[in-house]
DNA sequence: ACCATCCATTGGAACGTTCCAACCTGGTGG
DNA sequence: CCACCAGGTTGGAACGTTCCAATGGATGGT
């Protein structure tokens, strides 16, 4: 193979340019559906075209052009449903808008984050978009000096960086609400830990808590955003010795592990203890887990990312916009009165 | 704004060439850590690098170096929990060779999956994964000649790209095996439709309920990947009036869509009738659903057609590959032994 | 018939890198 | 003392596009 000749070298405009008989800057015009060319030397441009199986280089393009029409992704943990359902609502905007999409996941560490946000500002991607970041606020200011960056599902005031995010403080007072109604008074919390969005669901469990004059009753325990975080979380509650009667967990696979560490204690749902998730996924839904859940509108939150990103590099935006979805409750069969 | 000078503009190679006092040349060298640079020089480099905030632009370097370092994933169904990790192990297996991906979902037609490999094409990806494509092979094969190419998930004998996928025929051996040796006799298998891996699924129930003599009794009927594929499979099963002691079902998905349709009918499991997945996704594995599956090495085939392509993109492999992974059995609480 | 106008088309300069051949500058061996 | 060499450094060509100013014909008004 080694001396063969390189009949593989992809074609290039000036290929399709000699081949049609005509200027490569012609074929520019054809390519990028210009008006102002006849209909017979378009014709010929993109049957020459056809005939070489041409398609343009972007990076070519895109080192002229100053645009890459690439928006880069960073998802903090793939097997979440809550971030896929984000990143679908990211893929259908951006295919709408002729944009595309490069993933990357951080290895759920600030430092693999950083460094993927690195690569694509290498790559010259035309926007950056985080969902549920755990790098902190002040290094993804200077990011947001240098590209137009939106964070999703993790709250900032910056003046710099974009972001949508669920009134978390609101949907935690949701779920307290709904407990209290149903006469549960010791009510706990197991955390998200450093999660994106946890500490505002801690700050609404406190606050609701003390709205109901119910301060001194409540529960926190520290958890984590996944099953096993919900199963620490039980062992806590179990080993200090204070049941509570209902528990609400930061989101939805925390509260999965906590039926599952229930289970294994014999304890019935919601007969003894009720419990309540936050996002409101498919795995809520399914009849076997049949889990009361705060619902956080995944989707939407994903294409208003997107747009608010379009809104810099397209309008021309230059100053900041915090955009706030509104939760809402959708009970199930995990949650009951409380036992008297 | 108008007017405003342009202080935005990105530092480029000859920015920090003219800070260091040297050639871009050499800044070019710096910058691919080569070494034949001298300690000075270097550090000077550095240093006006670090303080002008020069990233290399990804876009210039590679339309000379004709390598991205790029590789485009096209994901058929992101909420498909098995796709997740197996794109979590292309990421792995990116990463670790200094890759980055691409990601794309076709809206699960072959033309939107079409249209983003020819996307991936024209940003020069040094290759392409397709992760359980819906584009038929044909078409496959024609893109395999432009561009180093591999399927996961979806079985091909071509000549030209490389595959690997599940031993597909012998999973659906294993859980009609397993039904038999429960004493099963009448079992249906709810198909994936034309979803990837489908078709051998049937064969190799087919062919196993024929290895058991049970050919006769062997229902099929037509379904899909998804949890509404189980749920009419199930459906379809009592308005023929012919209800088996057990149910093949084509993935998790519509297992537990399986297992909803069941349970809206009273039916119990395993008591009843015994259901089997496919895939042993975490959905699986949860106590609440704790279902019976043919498990899929899913990681693995991501870590596994990453290689494949570098084997290519590297290595400088022309020829095709076909990997095929062994499926095992993991057992759990809906099945049991068929009612007497 | 002539000039201004308009339209389709063109060549060449960018864009920001890499790569290669050529260039210095000391040292080293003959 | 000169030729040679090696290590460090450099200028310029190339990569494949877009964009702009310029070109050449045809058209139309006077």
């Amino acid at each position: 193979m080694r001396g063969m000749t390189d009949t593989t070298r992809k074609p290039t405009i000036n290929d399709v340019a000699a081949k049609a008989g005509v200027s490569k800057s012609l074929v520019s015009l054809v390519m990028n559906n210009a008006d102002s060319v006849s209909d017979r030397r378009r014709a010929a441009v993109l049957a020459a075209a056809e005939e070489l199986g041409y398609r343009p280089n972007a990076n070519a393009r895109s080192l002229v052009s100053q645009k890459t029409h690439v928006v880069g992704v960073t998802v903090s943990d793939f097997r979440n449903p809550f971030f896929t359902d984000v990143v679908e609502g990211i893929t259908t905007a951006a295919k709408a808008n002729g944009y595309q999409m490069l993933i990357n996941t951080g290895d759920r560490t600030p430092h693999g984050e950083t460094e993927a946000i690195d690569t694509f500002l290498q790559m010259r991607t035309d926007g950056i978009i985080l969902v549920g970041t755990a790098v902190d606020n002040e290094t993804i200011d200077q990011i947001g000096v240098v590209s137009p960056l939106v964070s999703a599902s993790h709250a900032t005031r910056s003046p710099v960086i974009d972001s949508v995010v669920t009134n978390d403080v609101k949907g935690a007072r949701l779920a307290v609400e709904l407990l209290v109604g149903l006469g549960h008074r010791d009510i706990a919390h197991i955390t998200g830990g450093k999660g994106a969005g946890a500490s505002e669901r801690v700050r609404g469990f406190r606050a609701a808590m003390m709205g109901e004059g119910l301060a001194e009753r409540a529960i926190v325990v520290e958890g984590e955003f996944t099953e096993s975080g919900g199963i620490w979380g039980v062992d806590d509650l179990f080993s200090s010795g204070t049941m509570p009667t209902a528990v609400f967990a930061a989101n939805d696979q925390a509260a999965i592990g906590v039926l599952r560490g229930l289970a294994a204690r014999g304890i019935v749902v919601p007969d003894d203890v009720s419990v309540i998730g936050y996002d409101d996924t498919n795995l809520a839904a399914f009849e076997h887990i049949n889990l009361t859940s705060v619902h956080q509108q995944r989707f939407l939150m994903g294409t208003t990312a997107m747009e608010l990103m379009l809104e810099r590099v397209v309008g021309g935006r230059q100053s900041a916009r915090h955009v706030t979805l509104e939760p809402r409750l959708t009970v199930r069969g995990s949650t009951g009165r409380a036992p008297s």
